[in-house]
DNA sequence: CGGACAGTTGATCCCGTTCAAGAAACGTGG
DNA sequence: CCACGTTTCTTGAACGGGATCAACTGTCCG
């Protein structure tokens, strides 16, 4: 019961702030029938190919999305924090395009894609925020592709972690510029089309320029207006600021 | 004949391949209010860091998605041809985070954010049909980042001409194979994360090697196995499966 | 006919790759 | 608690794909 709404409100705490909903969206959304799943690091959450059956709340933990070349290579394409749905796409399309993975061991609540279809269909409002939620992702997507295709590797590596931060704080998971980032170097190569050996120098050079601070994989930012210059890196694109305007709900 | 079903009944057909509409939804789609507009090539259709006001179906011609680094650089994030909706984004994000440009002269039909939010709201079916189009989108948008991450030059431009044969064939706007593509190998650069010169070198070993045939901007595949096979291409990405033959037959 | 822009080609350079090997850190099980 | 295999990180040396710089050749169009 109590496990029930509290697994659930972080969905409803996520899509509020992206659109406003009513008392009876809210009910819908927390009648959403679901089941928690605990999965371990590496684990596969979706396979390329499958049949999409279900759309995942990451409730504590990371998970990310990739997709593998005909020659072997690994690009990963997304990594997920806490609060985020991954593979709504789930709920929609036919079949699945790339893979997602656990970065960390992952609690995860899995939401039948019918339940979900549903809900959006007798509840617009809710499908609106999942729609508004899908639009987000694209937009990070594409600055995805300005950071692979145009930065060097530099500037490609300050803005991934200029991202991370700005991501996990909005999420109430860093403070001050400083997180826990359980990404490999070999991880973070395949998220940002550079071999693990480049990431590694350019880590280096990063922290011997005081631009990062690593222990382990804790990273902290010293001084965010340096490295946010690095990378050139301006937040727009994430969309944090996403006031609920305009589309009114009588509470 | 530019009269005013007419020119929502692409978008019709386009969402209507998406999802299933009834009656009501289709009317309450004609009935949207739109405005047609014509842009010269190269004209801006929106602006980065803009509040937009409109999404805008292409009627004809093609247009484009880019950003710009700090350093000038430009990325090309995606490419539209006649029936894709751009700035669907438009309708639910409070600022514009990336350019849309026009590459050939284009007729748009624009429609107000306002609009559109209160037909997803009153006809939840046709917010399904765009959530899904969006969702596409996002499919299309992770491709491209393991094309420009994983993939080298050669196998990336030939990812991007198998693309655009594949969209445009289903589009109705190609066939056998050959199509034109009205991109300078600049903005194909741009596209692909490279420089014009390099993209020429590439270009010209495709031609020598018979795995492309030039004509100005008309591209044809001669074999398109062999091409497929050079990209390690595969559509599912693209979701066409959920697209009906002959969308854009408009006889 | 001339100016602008797109495409083509050559020479040279450099950022990031590749290959290789050692050093930490991290579990395990004894 | 330590011994030990495994993964991850680190560093060096050499290579190469694509960038850069520069010049030339169409081709379109006023």
């Amino acid at each position: 019961m109590t496990s029930r709404g509290h697994t659930l409100n972080l969905m409803l705490r996520k899509l509020e702030s992206r659109a406003p909903l009513d008392a009876g969206d809210r009910d819908a959304l927390l009648a959403l029938p679901f089941r928690t799943q605990t999965v371990e690091p590496a684990a596969y959450i979706a396979r390329e190919g499958e049949r999409p059956e279900r759309s995942c709340l990451i409730v504590t933990g990371f998970a990310y999305r990739h997709k593998v070349t005909v020659e072997g290579a690994r690009q990963i394409v997304s990594v997920h924090i806490p609060g985020d749905i991954v593979d709504l796409e789930g709920a929609l399309l036919s079949v699945a395009d790339h893979n997602v993975q656990a970065l960390t061991r992952c609690e995860l609540a899995c939401i039948p894609r019918e339940a979900i279809r549903e809900l959006i269909l007798s509840h617009p409002r809710v499908g609106m925020a999942m729609w508004l939620d899908t639009l987000i992702d694209g937009s990070i997507f594409r600055e995805w592709v300005v950071n692979i295709g145009r930065r060097d590797a530099r500037s490609r590596i300050a803005h991934l972690l200029c991202e991370f931060a700005r991501r996990l704080e909005a999420a109430g998971l860093a403070a001050q510029y400083r997180y826990e980032l359980p990404m490999t170097q070999e991880q973070l190569a395949d998220a940002t089309g550079l071999t693990p050996v480049h990431v590694n120098r350019i880590l280096m050079t990063l922290s011997r320029d005081g631009l990062i601070e690593r222990k382990r994989r804790i990273v902290g930012i010293p001084d965010w207006e340096a490295l946010r210059r690095v990378a050139g890196f301006s937040e727009t694109y994430l969309h944090l600021d996403q006031v609920p305007r305009g589309v009114a709900a009588t509470a």
